[in-house]
DNA sequence: GTTTAAAATAAGAGTCGTCTAACTAATTGT
DNA sequence: ACAATTAGTTAGACGACTCTTATTTTAAAC
């Protein structure tokens, strides 16, 4: 058996191999933990074959460290929809509480008959593909940061790649939620802010904000 | 912030304290951990002002434990109520799966909405009831074991004071459930079985399972 | 090809939760 | 009242996960 800590090390090495290699110093980062910790965890995940290091690649998930990782990952979303389409709460309030509730499913049963109650959704309420639903992997790949796009183009919000909450809740607030339709009628110099179109209002979003939200052209 | 051990055994605490002064070597038995593990740790959930223990009462809850213990059976037994009456698994499975649930909760607004959305039961599904609803307590005492009934008395299955999943298997096939009418029909001598009339159908209890059935009298 | 910056490793330590083995109370039954 | 059972304590240990400080290795920049 797995121990929690363990499962949030695989997911975060699942979620930052997206980007490129996982190197051992931002997985620290990631996990807010010294670098001495993780080079200990990365040997006790070595010992029970769930990743492999090397000075090239740096970390990667091994077929059984893949599976267990896409497997919170799914919970994790899964439990995000339940707790916004079930419970109600709000797309910026469910994060920290799925990290929780992902470990505390003890078989595929249980996490069958939770996505047979939400009706086998594709994504997590920020937009991010659940595994296990076709296509999933290829969503996570298509889109691209807003900040990437021309005056001119017209894009449809895919999804948000931050969880921080207040982020999420200004984000909500202008009406960029996935699905959204976005055309940006403005980029000021210098990396100053964009002017989008939402809704038929007007926004100005600084880089930062613009390189977390995930578009897939028009 | 408690670790998710110190819960578990504040409700261990909690629960057989409702049977009686709570000797640490019982403790034990009941956390399946050996008697200095209990000993360690009721030393730390003293230091953190949650127990008293004393040679004389044995182990009791402060008033900060007690709330803490209470909040937690009420969430598992909450989350008991949502893996059968909306994931539609059977009243044998759901125990273990709530046990690790409980702690995944990270504010009483969770609880609260998850409770709205189960329109807020007063029982698990086993009959025990759920803290924080009017009467809990009560309904707490006034049950008796099916065992202590004599032959003639009819009486309503309050609840079943086991989470044995082949036992409550067992129950269900018969029809002994939480709300059932049972009439006592006749008892063998030498604490032989117990013959009961339940949906019109007739069934030999031993003395062992009789007593984990809770009644009230009809 | 040095210098510098970044990444990794080594050494030593602490907390939490658990164990076994051996010992000392305390209760209880007769 | 004393032997026997039961409860509790002491001592020493270990695995999981974390830390700090210091050092070494590797890679990048000039």
């Amino acid at each position: 058996m797995l121990t929690e800590v363990v499962e949030e090390y695989l997911e975060a090495i699942y979620k930052m191999s997206l980007n490129g290699p996982v190197i051992a110093a931002r997985l620290a980062e990631w996990m807010k933990v010294s670098p001495p910790t993780v080079a200990d965890m990365l040997k006790r995940l070595s010992d029970k074959g769930l990743v492999k290091t090397s000075r090239r690649d740096g970390v990667k998930l091994t077929k059984k460290g893949l599976e267990t990782a896409e497997t919170m990952v799914r919970r994790h979303r899964l439990w995000e929809r339940f707790l916004t389409d079930i419970l109600g709460l709000h797309w910026d309030e469910v994060h920290e509480e799925a990290c929780k509730l992902e470990h505390a499913i003890s078989s595929p049963q249980v996490e069958e008959k939770l996505a047979d109650i939400l009706g086998h959704p594709e994504t997590c309420p920020h937009g991010h593909p659940i595994p296990g639903t076709k296509g999933a992997r290829k969503r996570e790949k298509e889109a691209k940061p807003l900040s990437q796009c021309s005056v001119g183009d017209e894009a449809i919000i895919e999804r948000v790649a931050d969880e921080d909450s207040q982020l999420l809740q200004y984000l909500a607030s202008l009406g960029l939620l996935p699905e959204a339709r976005v055309a940006v009628k403005e980029i000021a110099p210098f990396k100053g802010p964009m002017l989008v179109n939402v809704c038929g209002a007007q926004y100005a979003l600084g880089q930062e904000v613009a390189a977390k939200i995930m578009v897939k052209g028009k």
